[in-house]
DNA sequence: AATAAGTTTTGATCCAGATCAAACACTCGC
DNA sequence: GCGAGTGTTTGATCTGGATCAAAACTTATT
């Protein structure tokens, strides 16, 4: 039993009706989350597939790899990695996830979760068994839609992803993972430029292909420079528009791609 | 107009019908692409709003960074790589496209391409309008399983390259990429250990973060090691279980992950 | 066949960032 | 408060692969 079933079983003890009922009419993340574009009836129905659990708390999986796929996962409160094991113990981070983000979209194919999902911080997250999203999809053309939209941008995602590991630098890359953060949280109605990391600096660097020390080296350097305040795990973004203008790189310096014919 | 528009047109002028009447259910790729698990009778639905073009030459594009997304293309025959621009001319490689893979999945969700299409060589692909892909899921079940699988899979792929690009070295990567082709010719029935790369080195560099010199430097390498046979763009890959240790990386010497909490 | 333009290979050099090493700060349990 | 363990910072060194340079080869053009 994983962490996320054991909380959905205490929380039936514990926990009066009243208190779990946190429809997703209510929920303020909605407008990022499945419920997007949907009549009030329709997020009724798809209200009543998804379970609520009790908190997780830091370390404890959503899943692990090798499990079977059964459910996709909505980070509600919190924060949430996905890793995945590269032969011989060491490990990828793949992503991490803030409210509203939904999780475990790269195991539908396969039927069998290829990564882990591990909670950075006390969380809480939505369980949605996606055999009954899948159904209900059929007749919500706009949940259909949603989903298609929710899983494409999954792949861009991945995509701007590639593109800052097949060719930006270190500084580059940090400055695009802060950025990328910012405009996360304001999204969700959160400060864009005062934050807590929930992760360490390894995990950042793990992400992002550089070394512990790479990062740490680069959060000293963007203070020196009056880009950013950082107080261990506080930061605070102090120039948002000269941390964009570091993302797009100054680029010239790089050699062309020639097209063909 | 766009390259396969301008097809469909010109080939409705001098292809009898008979011709260009290649249903998806005689497609011999139909197992890898939207058809697959369908009845007879849903893959003729299918059939109905697949348009198909006459063959497309090098560099032609299907469609281009910020072009409205209308459709997603299937590579039938031939080979299409897909590219960012990153700002300042350079591009980002971001796949090499071969028959029965689907491309645009990343368009969905904002319904403008943030990439471009290219054909690498004469190649015949198919165009299947997305509005009506849409609607056709919403009534057939398991085509709509098929999406969300496609999708996924996608996905997953793209994970993979992450891993690459964040965790292995150059030798690995090309390890990689050269199995990687392997691997997807052998399942379309073609030799998984004698063929002919349709990109450039360049390309191929891009596409894995190396630069050009890196490549031609590793396939001299790994002739040499009695791994492959290279003429140009023939390849003959001649130990195929040891290029699979290569990918895995020793790993050893590499710093863990550790495990917060 | 000569010319031009791209592509691939080979050699020499350089450097961003990894790795190694060590001190330092924070957290938690006792 | 103390000590152990973990996470972060800083400094010194090393290296894989980028970059620079140029020759060798391919292909297309006239």
């Amino acid at each position: 039993m994983n962490a996320i079933e054991d909380g959905l079983l205490s929380q039936q003890k514990v926990i009066s009706l009243e208190t779990i009922r946190v429809a997703c009419k209510n929920c303020s993340l909605s407008s990022l989350c499945l419920p997007m574009g949907l009549s009030q009836e329709d997020v009724e129905r798809l209200d009543d597939i998804v379970k609520r659990a009790r908190p997780l708390h830091r370390g404890d999986y959503l899943f692990r790899e090798g499990d079977r796929f059964r459910s996709l996962y909505v980070v509600k409160t919190g924060s949430v990695k996905t890793f995945a094991p590269s032969p011989e113990g060491s490990e990828q981070v793949l992503g991490f996830h803030l409210p509203g983000e939904l999780i475990g979209l790269d195991a539908i194919d396969k039927d069998i979760h290829a990564c882990s999902a591990r909670v950075l911080e006390t969380s809480a997250i939505c369980e949605v068994p996606f055999a009954h999203l899948e159904e209900l999809t059929a007749s919500i053309p706009s949940l259909q839609h949603q989903m298609y939209r929710l899983l494409s941008k999954e792949i861009s995602q991945d995509t701007e992803m590639l593109l800052l590991l097949g060719k930006k630098n270190a500084e580059e890359r940090l400055a695009a993972f802060l950025l990328s953060l910012s405009q996360r949280l304001h999204k969700r109605g959160l400060s864009p430029s005062d934050f807590y990391l929930s992760m360490s600096r390894h995990e950042i660097g793990n992400y992002l292909g550089l070394a512990v020390e790479t990062v740490s080296r680069l959060f000293t350097r963007f203070q020196e420079d009056g880009l950013m305040q950082v107080d261990r795990k506080h930061i605070q973004l102090l120039n948002l528009p000269a941390l964009e203008t570091l993302v797009v790189g100054s680029d010239q310096g790089r050699r062309q791609q020639q097209q063909p014919g």
